[in-house]
RNA sequence: GCCCUCGUAGCUCAGCGGAUAGAGCAGAAGACUUCUAAUCUUUUGGCCGCAGGUUCGAUUCCUGCCGAGGGCGCCA
């Protein structure tokens, strides 16, 4: 039995009740059923006793052994009990807790999906680090926790794109250009220019390409040369790494183009229109105090360039144009003081913050050594590169360690501890489970063992039982993770159902010991490593880390 | 000064208003002639930062305070 169709039949029980003794129930909207923390309490739990009691003028404990009495009469379900303030701790049968398993190994690598967000367009954008150096810890832990929400969401029907936006405009990829011309010509570095290993091997590439005589070119010419050709080489060296790393976006949105196709001057007569616009001080602004920001913002500056946030503008239209009826943006805490301007800017554009624009704010990943936290700094060299971690743990163990932990949190990483590779990081944990899983399954198959046979009573084992109920759980945590954006949910849930494998895997034997022969228990216990394979799988998948079949 | 996030076991962190607050690592003691011991079993370890409030019920929601990190440009 699904915990949908558990919550069915409360609701059905709940209004033969009604009908019975005379009651006027509303309803809430949903029967919450949880799975208990404590599996001396049930397979599955609900309040509504509580919630409804106050309804039925009872008290809750009263009013709950009203709903068991009805439901003690239905198919699936084993016992009830009232426990503590007035829960209803159910308890099916073995058999019917089981039955679920063949739909999911049927169900396979959709087992988890929904059509939740059926016909939602969304647009989800991260990393867009500046091309100006390779992608840090920061920009990492946002690949991959970006590259698993958008995975996790598609599960959930929502048809994602991955959007990586390319600052190539302005300031800092000037100071870019000049740091690697100065290195180039044996310059100086700029006082307030990029330094590291990579500008020289960048400014080495692009000697190469375009030979010493850039050199002696007028400065201008030759900065735009290194400007165009540095911004290039470091976008492929970015683009690598990310697909290295398993995240590969769908769209590399350039800022650039945003300026070229008139696309900034558009979006602003837009808002002027709307009246959002004002002109001060020989600069445009966007009166984003009328929408909650605390400040009116610039939006083309005195001397006539745009400000950042002009590029941010015509960006949002554009991708509302492109159909999005949802633009996530993820960016780190150091930018989060710009989310209400954008929030702003998009009310001044007729839309709805927080709906069709989303912004997710992630805290900043700090680099430990010794104990103490280190600064990163592109000039001592200090700086930890997404290449770094995945060179110390590999791209798993990497992927994992940043998603399993909630965005909000700040992250330490010590580099020395994770390259230790000793069993620190649970990303170990899970795969082995599911490594078993194939190695069980391989094994059976050699015993002739098929899961035709399946008897869901047979599954009567304790561990048989935990294991199952948390099988059955993965497409509410699916629906959670999503809803809330929060991947480590699915790696939480994965090491929750990795340890129940592992119990279960130390008590139930799949195959017959030697000399004993095959019985009807070993098929059922198949299906139910199977079902377990098939929910590793997937959720390692969602994460982006990979399933392997032997460690 | 204002804004955002965080504060839970020795460490790293879970815990979408529910029951006796959990996991991994670290510490202690055990289990491989039986499908992978990267596993399992047992065990030590908590004023959930502090103080109020809302609620039948608060680690969770609200307010204040303390502490940590980040942000408050015609920078990007």
């Amino acid at each position: 039995m699904t915990p949908e169709q558990l919550s069915k039949l409360i609701a059905d029980s709940l209004m033969q009740l009604a009908g019975n003794n005379g009651y006027e129930l509303t309803l809430p909207d949903e029967i919450v059923v949880e799975r208990p923390k404590n599996r001396e309490h049930g397979d599955w739990s609900t309040n509504v006793a509580m919630q409804l009691a106050k309804q039925a003028r009872k008290n809750p404990r009263e009013f709950a052994q009203e709903i068991a009495d009805v439901m003690a009469e239905s198919d699936g379900v084993d016992r009830l009990e009232i426990a503590g303030p007035g829960f209803l701790n159910i308890f099916l049968d073995a058999a019917s807790a089981a039955s679920i398993l063949p739909e999911v190994v049927a169900g396979g690598s959709s087992f988890g999906s929904s059509e939740m967000y059926s016909g939602q367009k969304m647009n989800l954008e991260f990393v867009s680090a500046n091309p100006t150096g390779p992608i840090h810890l920061g920009g990492t832990r946002w690949a991959a926790l970006g590259d698993s929400l958008a995975r996790i969401l598609n599960s959930q029907g929502a048809e994602v794109v991955r959007e990586y936006y390319f600052n190539d405009h302005g300031s800092q990829i000037d100071r870019f250009a000049r740091s690697l011309f100065a290195r180039a010509s044996g310059a100086e570095a700029p006082e307030d220019g990029y330094g590291g290993e990579y500008i020289s091997q960048i400014a080495n590439r692009i000697i190469e390409i375009h030979g010493e005589k850039i050199l002696g070119y007028p400065e201008h010419e030759a900065l735009e040369v290194f400007r165009a050709a540095g911004v290039e080489l470091m976008f492929e060296d970015i683009k690598k790494s990310l697909s290295d790393f398993g995240v590969d976006f769908d769209v590399y949105f350039h800022e650039n183009s945003l300026h070229e196709s008139q696309a900034v001057e558009k979006a602003i007569t837009e808002l002027r229109k709307n009246g959002h616009i004002f002109d001060k001080e020989g600069a445009v602004w966007l009166r984003s105090t009328e929408f909650g920001d605390d400040n009116d913002r610039v939006v083309i500056k005195s001397d006539g360039d745009p400000a950042y946030i002009a590029a941010d503008l015509a960006y949002y239209l554009n991708k509302r144009e492109r159909g999005f009826d949802r633009a996530i943006i993820m960016l780190g805490a150091d930018h989060h003081g710009y989310v209400q301007r954008m929030m702003a800017m998009c009310a001044a554009f007729g839309d709805t913050p927080g709906e069709n624009l989303e912004i997710l704010i992630g805290q900043m990943v700090n680099l430990v050594k010794d104990g103490k936290p280190v600064r990163m700094s592109k000039r001592a060299g200090t700086v930890v590169t997404l290449e770094d971690l995945v060179d110390a743990v590999g791209v798993d163990a990497a992927r994992y360690s940043l998603t399993r932990s909630s965005a909000n949190s700040n992250l330490d990483i010590d580099l020395d501890v994770l390259s230790k590779k000793t069993n620190e990081n649970p990303v170990f944990y899970v795969q082995y489970a599911h490594a078993r899983t194939i190695q069980v399954e391989n094994n059976a198959s050699s015993f002739g063992i098929s899961i035709d046979e399946f008897e869901p009573g047979l599954l009567g084992h304790e561990t048989e039982n935990a294991l199952i109920a948390k099988i059955v759980e993965f497409p509410a945590i699916l629906k959670i993770a999503a809803e809330n954006r929060e991947p480590h949910r699915v790696a939480r849930y994965l090491e929750e159902l990795a340890g129940t494998y592992h119990r279960w895997y130390d008590n139930c034997r799949v195959t017959p010991l030697a000399g004993k022969p095959v019985e009807p228990v070993h098929s059922s216990r198949l299906l139910l490593n199977r079902a377990t394979t098939v929910v590793l799988a997937n959720g390692l998948r969602l994460l982006g880390v990979s399933a392997p079949e032997r460690m």
